[in-house]
DNA sequence: TTTTATACGGAACGATTGTTCCAATATTAA
DNA sequence: TTAATATTGGAACAATCGTTCCGTATAAAA
């Protein structure tokens, strides 16, 4: 019978996204990959397909953390939405890759593979779908809850701060941290005028 | 004397504007910049310098159309400045690179080469400083006419409003213009609530 | 222990990358 | 018409691109 991996397929999927997230997808070389997932170009192809299909799993397991970020910050909606909210944001500064200016590989690799409509630009979409499903029903209970104007559409407000998440991100890239921070402020400000 | 160029350079620019725009910089081969602008190799770094060289002057000169977009907008500030932020957004979907998901060169550079911390990140911030002032003195404007609330920090809603500008040519690239149009009503909903 | 199926390292593939260089071309001033 | 000079096309460069393939090493099942 063969012979087990002697790689963790998880942590190198880790480490994958770790680069697509800092290069994007163009500049980073199956021999960057190698390197930084310390795997031979076999291993990586036998184990991977091929450098698209191993950025489609990055992609997934990014979206695999994120979900795990939102839930771990969801336990704490005990207060305000505008905590919620405040908490959702501000999280992301713990994470080095943001502070560090590299911003989100979704939101990355919206504007560098969004028009090309893949397999990723459908993956994309989907996740901006699932991120408006969520925040609408959380905007909807700001709103019974009196903090929002109950007459505001709720499922274009989500809509509306998933642009803002993007356009925080991509900023955040070219932009010192304290600045963005203010961003979320002024936003959430707007939201619960 | 020496012959003289037999193409002209404000248009060559302009083709390598439209193709950075729609590709972006790593994607975009030499030889693909050649065909596109019919230059030969030795033309094009004969005039241009190089890949590098080319970009930042195609970024210049995106920048000098985005400021002529601006200033045709201006003159037409003599209705409220909700009127006028709502022209500026809107104005977009005439270029047919919006409309075909091809976002914007600027914000698209950001997320791709922004936190490389090269001349071209130093470009983008600059550019993003012109179009925070340039908007303060709108709100500002708008505070005194009594559209805006005055207590709030014009300069804050300005950088607010780039974030959202950059979001919104993000979110373009895998959005249909439809939903995004309603982002931008939301958004001017929200800051003169 | 032998068999068997797989992981692995590394060489090799043709194609393409950005850049350089040179001979040929074309144009204008003298 | 001639001389001078910059432009141009195309060949060539080494380096790297993503991918394929094969021989060997290895571990689990028989």
């Amino acid at each position: 019978m063969p012979r087990v991996k002697l790689f963790d397929q998880e942590k190198a999927l880790d480490k994958a996204v770790e680069l697509f997230w800092k290069k994007g997808f163009h500049a980073t070389s199956i021999q960057d990959l190698c390197n930084h997932l310390e795997l031979s170009r076999s291993s990586l192809y036998d184990t991977f397909g091929g450098k698209e299909a191993l950025f489609m799993k990055a992609l997934e397991q990014y979206k695999k953390q994120g979900a795990a970020d939102y839930e771990r910050v969801e336990k704490l909606l005990d207060h305000s939405v505008r905590d919620f909210l405040r908490s959702f944001f501000y999280q992301e500064f713990d994470k080095p890759q943001v502070a560090d200016h590299q911003g989100c590989l979704l939101a990355n690799t919206t504007a560098e593979l969004g028009n090309e409509n893949t397999e990723v630009t459908a993956n994309l979409q989907s996740s901006m779908e699932s991120f408006v499903e969520s925040f609408t029903t959380i905007i909807a209970s700001a709103q019974q809850r009196g903090e929002v104007p109950a007459e505001r559409d709720a499922r274009a407000l989500a809509e509306h701060l998933y642009l803002f998440y993007n356009g925080f991100k991509v900023v955040s890239k070219i932009t010192d941290m304290e600045r963005v921070k203010q961003m979320i402020d002024t936003q959430l400000d707007l939201l619960f005028a």
